[in-house]
DNA sequence: ATGAAAGCGCTAACAG
DNA sequence: CTGTTAGCGCTTTCAT
């Protein structure tokens, strides 16, 4: 079963009586063509909707117009809005610069779905969508010396090897973040964080720290805990955490946050009276949370954009930006001011 | 910006001193060869790691081995458990079938991504996660002839139509499921839902009524109240309903259900005690839920898998079921027994 | 059982 | 400015 065959070049140039190379011209604009014949080829490509065969024009090309977004397989069993968004984003930006988005899904080690796309050729990079310290997959790319773009910072080992490297200013953002949420009080605070494997967790902390020493509160003094990555690990850290008199919590994520929301509110604490919460990360959860938790804001569709242009202006041949830098909102609400 | 060229069949047949024929042939399986040089050949590509370039592949045979998956853009702002699990399920499946997945975001009326996508013959076929009353998408797909498989049963207007047209037995379940709720108490009974276009929801309204006949419950005194589309509309009418004196809610899917449970505590009502709920649809939302609410679960990745996996046996030209229809499970929890 | 050759539909030197 | 020609890497008759 295959799809009916259409309208090739050939029959564009045989109509008009021109050669395959000049309709070629007058689609591409590439080489000289005079205005008249590109106007009549034009004319009757649009009369009979001819559309050149993607195939052929891979072939001749050696190139796709195909992009393989990696997207994390945990994503199947729970949402994780930034993929998400980020999927969206990318999937419409690649349509509007000519290009189409294969999924490959994959887990840690496995990468099964990616390395047989890239052996067939079937596109002409990749965009990653997370980062961590040690990534097969970036190194696989690496090592292949296949054209790539992140979402999020590498790691400083893998440094330029990426084609393009889009972040949020997630250092500066939580640097001011941490400096407005904290300047108002001297209750003693933690950092709740979950994976520090992820490069975007060590950039926000960074920021933190960053924070603290300009307001000289000693990093002794503030409890980081890590490894918060279901209910009972983040009632448990809280816990301990509140019977050594910490009451401001700052969540390096949205889920650890709610988590901590959870948690505090179960031990009868009232927010922002009694225990103060700030997250690294906003959500629409987050806003319409009781009380509303203050929460640093990035906008992932804006980021997945940005990469995904770039990417494309990159394999293009055209000028691009390999490191762009996005910016951030902060968004004080009642949690923690 | 190219990735470097690769391992041509030529050079395989050349290294071997064979023709680029004989290659082919033992590679595809097509076509007589002698065990001993398909095995010959085998070792070599092995040894070199060749791959046969797909758009080469492409081009000869008139196929991509991609498929197109549409994906209603709702999915950007707000997650929909069944997209994404379906989502995942068919890049794996198609991958195990030797199929890439490319994403099309569509709304409404604009399709373009898709068109493009089949204009340029990129995909051998498309899947569609949703089936309306009124389907452009499907028009679209049928006009031009394009294989495609559906999520979902198709109206009877396009019957036929699909390549493949999988669903659960909605009918069924909902009839099953709504005689097990409804037997035990003689509580008046409304049902809620949104839009009656998702033909998914006419399954489950026709399961239902039939419960309802063969309960001998007169339709005339079960009210049923579509467009729930936020928490206001949903308050709006259960309220309403609630002044009528009904006091079991059957919602036709999870986000009605956790709407018209918001609203029911919002309105002091214990649950279930003052008032039932269950849901035609489950998430682990609801099984989390306070209390956990009865609800009927079909397995959305497995819909997704026999719907890709038929699709693809079907473009293989192989034998394939072209309306697979899965089961359901019944999940009695504390809302309504 | 194997190979030679044509062709899939397009691009890109190279000529003119 | 336009056409001729030779590929791109694979499949597929048709011979042998």
């Amino acid at each position: 079963m295959t799809i009916k065959p259409s309208l090739t070049i050939d029959d564009i140039a045989r109509e008009l009586g021109v050669s395959k190379t000049t309709v070629s011209r007058a689609i591409s604009g590439k080489g000289r063509i005079s205005a008249a014949t590109r106007e009549r080829v034009q004319a009757c490509i649009e009369k009979h909707n001819y559309k050149p065969n993607a195939s052929a024009k891979s072939l001749a090309e050696s190139r796709t117009y195909n992009l393989a977004l990696v997207l994390p397989r945990d994503f199947v069993k729970l949402d994780i809005p930034f993929v998400r968004q980020t999927m969206s984003a990318i999937c419409d930006e690649a349509f509007l610069l000519g290009y189409n988005v294969m999924i490959c899904l994959s887990v840690g080690d496995d990468s099964s779905a990616l390395v047989r796309t890239l052996d067939y050729r079937k596109v002409d990079g990749v965009i990653l969508t997370r980062t961590v310290e040690d990534d097969p997959i970036a190194e696989l790319l690496i090592r292949r010396d296949i054209p790539f773009a992140t979402l999020g910072s590498l790691p400083a080992k893998y440094a330029g090897k990426a084609i393009v490297e889009a972040d949020h200013d997630q250092l500066g953002g939580c640097y001011a973040f941490s400096k407005a949420v904290l300047a108002g009080s001297r209750a003693q605070t933690a950092v709740l964080g979950n994976d520090l494997n992820y490069i975007v967790n060590q950039s926000r902390l960074s920021g933190f720290r960053k924070a603290c020493q300009e307001l000289e509160i000693p990093m002794e003094q503030t409890p980081i805990r890590m490894g918060i990555n279901d209910l009972e690990s983040c009632r448990e850290t809280v816990e301990e955490l509140l019977a050594l008199g910490v009451r401001r919590f700052l969540c390096m994520d949205e889920d650890v946050c709610t988590r901590t929301m959870t948690v505090l509110k179960g031990n009868g604490l009232s927010i922002p009276g009694d225990a103060q919460v700030a997250s690294f990360a906003d959500t629409d959860q987050l806003k319409t949370a009781v009380p509303p938790v203050s929460a640093l804001y990035f906008d992932a569709a804006e980021l997945a954009r940005a990469a995904c242009r770039e990417f494309i202006q990159a394999l293009n041949d055209e000028e691009y930006d390999s490191k762009p830098l996005l910016g951030y909102k902060i968004r004080l609400r009642q949690s923690m001011i």
